[in-house]
DNA sequence: CGGGGAATTGAATACGTTCAAAGGCCGTGG
DNA sequence: CCACGGCCTTTGAACGTATTCAATTCCCCG
């Protein structure tokens, strides 16, 4: 849908959207295409670039799985009812990653997906997929490698970066986690402009509004960012990487591992 | 070893031993037996009951995977090193528990498995065992489901029990967690013979040992457990559950979601 | 019975939270 | 275009919790 539009104002949208090149889902859609005959099933599956507004709901907490979903632009917080009620943000989605996969196993969604602006995904059906993925071992293959990841990144993210960092570690972890996804993608890792508010990233971090804030400006008083607002410069990854109790980069040319995603 | 020995104990040692009916890895083994003509093909397969000295390691950080444990009987502790060469302790592994499974994915060992004390585990190789799943669909299942659970777990128990909760409601919380687990075997949910040191609970939990030191003397005083030494005593279930900020249990007879695997 | 590691206790300190207030940004409406 | 109001963010000061360092006690094992 929006490959169509004017020309003007197309530079600036695409530098938003994400390729489909550099989207996680890749290695679900593109076997869809190829196996078939037909090769534009993925299409006919594929609901593309569905447009979702800020504050909307992609999927919410309890709802039944039915959807894979790639965001294609924009980003979302993962959110979920803390035992005493309150809002638990438990991560975020951004343009060219995946969402809903850990809903798979049980069927339905752990948590919600609220857009933080405006934004688009891909939709995948699952039903016609898995049935495509049990004639396609790669496709099957893809998809459980896809869950593992997640979960391991999820539980490397705990383990590290919540439970025994510092609150100053646990923003510069956050950061060049952030940074990281971004370059993944394509986008600049060094200039950051934030979707989420302050609150949410407290939220997610285990911090207070206020902590964060004294850390926000700290960092800038130390030099290693320049955050106004929401917009966040990166300039220096090493001493981020110091700051936030990791090893230097220098030796992990591709640090997989050590990278948490939020 | 610890099958053979005297009549005399007998007894005492059967009590430490969990049943193939109380263990994880039935949903793999009676797969396996009833599916091949011959019946006693799991046995062929699975090396039952190996010992495992204490303090050794049952698979090792960086090993490549090969086998799923069954916990038959004992504990382990999971660990890794942290990003500056510390010991954390990911978590624990408990009699009729699995071990291993989250090396399926990668192919081999994100973390270290020490035994906590002697104890002994079925391994089961998994490339039969992968083999014969891609024939028995119900074995496939049970086997992704198997992991799928314990991602979630991980993931539950590091954004519930690790990032937002106070020193206090992480030990209620874990106590609870190993009341729950040893309960679900068939052991005490009540009356609690520690393996793992004070340490090693502090490190899981991100506190330090004093800190736990003075919380279990605090439990202590106000009643709500007799701890002495490793002997550990739970009077009040539900008034750790409101230590633990948690839901009381009235509501959720099987509370399978909000358990935490430790 | 003695040695040594584990566990507990105490006191001072550091870190993050809480409560309170001020500042800044942005959209609405005049 | 500016003024107003609300919300998000920042800053300040007091407080509470967990850590640190140090000393002591307990308990297991030889």
């Amino acid at each position: 849908m929006s490959t169509s539009s004017s020309n003007k104002s197309a530079q600036k949208r695409d530098a938003q959207f994400v390729a489909c090149d550099d989207c996680d889902m890749l290695k679900v859609c593109t076997p869809i295409s190829i196996a078939d005959k037909d090769f534009s099933l993925a299409d006919a599956l594929v609901k593309r670039r569905q447009p979702i507004k800020s504050g909307d709901h992609l999927f919410s907490e309890g709802e039944a799985f039915s959807h894979l979903f790639a965001i294609t632009s924009g980003s979302f917080k993962l959110t979920t009812a803390s035992d005493d009620g309150q809002e638990l943000v438990i991560g975020f989605g951004l343009a060219g990653e995946l969402l809903g996969q850990n809903a798979i196993h049980p069927g339905f969604h752990a948590c919600n997906a609220v857009a933080l602006e405006d934004a688009s995904a891909c939709a995948v059906p699952f039903t016609p997929l898995s049935s495509t993925a049990s004639q396609i071992p790669s496709l099957m293959q893809n998809i459980q490698a896809m869950m593992n990841k997640e979960c391991h990144d999820m539980h490397r993210q705990f383990t590290m970066l919540m439970a025994r960092k510092n609150a100053e570690q646990r923003l510069a972890a956050f950061l060049l986690s952030l940074s990281l996804r971004r370059s993944e993608r394509g986008f600049s890792g060094t200039q950051i402009q934030l979707a989420m508010s302050r609150d949410d990233i407290a939220n997610f971090l285990g911090l207070r509004k206020e902590t964060l804030s004294r850390l926000f400006t700290k960092l800038n008083l130390s030099g290693l960012i320049t955050a106004k607002g929401k917009q966040i410069r990166l300039h220096d990854i090493d001493g981020l990487r110091l700051a936030a109790g990791l090893p230097a980069s220098i030796l992990i040319p591709q640090e997989q591992e050590t990278a948490q995603s939020a």
